[in-house]
DNA sequence: ATAAATGAATTTCTCAGACATTTACAAATT
DNA sequence: AATTTGTAAATGTCTGAGAAATTCATTTAT
């Protein structure tokens, strides 16, 4: 009947936009909404671990009557935290939501969007990503040579030759998976994670019919290279390989940028 | 407030819109659920650059009569939106969804909580943390001395002592500090994004009361090291300085870490 | 006896409509 | 001129109802 439901918990994580503005008495308090809070006291239990992966949550009438909220408050909550990949949702008899398992393809895909997004504006320019992608594959190559496995190496040589393939098509994605290939084989999964939409929103800005031709076949040798030095196991020689190979793509890609060359 | 276009913004919404399930005849299979699919054609408006950065959306009972579902199902999935840092929404005559502009510290935000729940669970170990941080901060370091400022000199100087300093939040504080100007002293502000939260992650496992007291006077050592080679414009000085730098601190977080010393 | 069909139970999903709250701005009042 | 009041437009919240999906037990048919 009447409006407003006291939903008052100390909440300190921020939502979005809101600011850690401390307790400082001249602010003014804005109340957030009800399925804000709900929101973020739900994300507080399973980001402290009260609640964990797998677990599911009591059901939206109960939640409801738990916060003191209407059921649609609590559903918009939920789809907040849905969106963050935290919880997932199940219809049916055994459904209900449950605390999601974050993995990494999940992150990535998000940053993959993020990072798209500022670059896009001017939030992000190519030379950042490019400095960035170095940043993480080279001491990823040198890892690669160092804990790299006979099955990582044996698909890397599988997508080694790409400057005779006719579709274009086969080519980028033989190209994207060697050189996800040596992240993998890097045995860091967090290096993988950031560098992946990273070299994603490269290749997104960039203008393939410019690209010479004999520019596929400096690739082709420059794998050929690399992979040498990371099957040797040595990976002083496989981190200069790679460094002087993204050296190489740099000038490409500043020569091919969609924003430079609209 | 923020930079609204307070004067028509062309609401020209893409009538595209107008008839998303168009297919009349035949059965309409719903894979998904309503407002995952009215997010879902949102999202693509946004991220194609269809709808920019200011621009508002139709209130919610015009999406709901655009895209034929009930204005609760259109809040759903601008709560998803939202969620995601895509849209925000004001309230009052003036107000509406707008279409948010992506900011980095959004991002680190979202990389901060989801490399916590994974580094809490298998998903991502300390030693995986510590290696990609030390991949985004050396090269940043070796930026951080060709690109230096006389400002943001200035500021690390003013946060170099703290072994000395004996509230340990305050020391925290300028630790941190130190390590996110060089950060930004680099000019590459993507690789503050993500260094930022992996930093903030490894620092939750820390156990401080395990750390020795000489530990902090050789940070001071070696921070005032990697300055004096910023400073004087000494990238491969400071590359080294601070890669020895990131060794030492990883057999005290090693040693400290909450997983392992549980 | 096994397979298929049926039905019940539980949960999310969707809808419609109403009212509350917030906010900016115009208008009226002091 | 400053303050107060009113109004309009938007989001926020609630209620209650049913539809749809999904699992599981039961019944029916082969």
């Amino acid at each position: 009947m009447e409006g407003k439901t006291s939903v008052n918990i100390p909440t300190t994580f921020p939502d979005g936009l809101s600011q850690p503005n401390g307790r400082s008495s001249l602010s003014v308090n804005r109340i957030q909404p009800a399925y804000a809070q709900v929101a973020s006291q739900l994300r507080d239990l399973i980001v402290t671990g009260q609640i964990q992966t797998g677990d599911h949550l009591p059901n939206e009438s109960e939640l409801a009557t738990i916060f003191g909220v209407s059921r649609s408050t609590v559903r918009e909550a939920l789809r907040s935290l849905a969106a963050q990949s935290l919880v997932y949702t199940r219809r049916g008899v055994t459904g209900g939501t449950f605390v999601a398992e974050l993995n990494a393809e999940t992150v990535s895909a998000y940053l993959r969007t993020s990072l798209g997004l500022m670059s896009g504006s001017a939030g992000v320019t190519v030379a950042e990503l490019l400095e960035t992608r170095a940043a993480l594959e080279v001491p990823a190559t040198r890892l690669a040579a160092i804990r790299r496995t006979n099955d990582s190496i044996q698909e890397m040589e599988q997508n080694l030759s790409i400057s005779n393939v006719e579709d274009e098509a086969v080519r980028y994605v033989k190209n994207s998976r060697f050189h996800e290939l040596i992240m993998e084989a890097s045995g860091n999964r967090l290096l993988g994670l950031v560098a992946s939409p990273v070299f994603d929103v490269l290749k997104s800005r960039f203008r393939r019919e410019d690209v010479e031709k004999n520019y596929w076949d400096q690739v082709d040798h420059d794998h050929r290279e690399i992979l040498g030095h990371i099957e040797a196991g040595d990976p002083d020689g496989a981190e200069s390989a790679m460094r002087a190979h993204l050296r190489r793509l740099e000038s490409t890609y500043e020569a091919t940028d969609i924003t430079t060359h609209p």
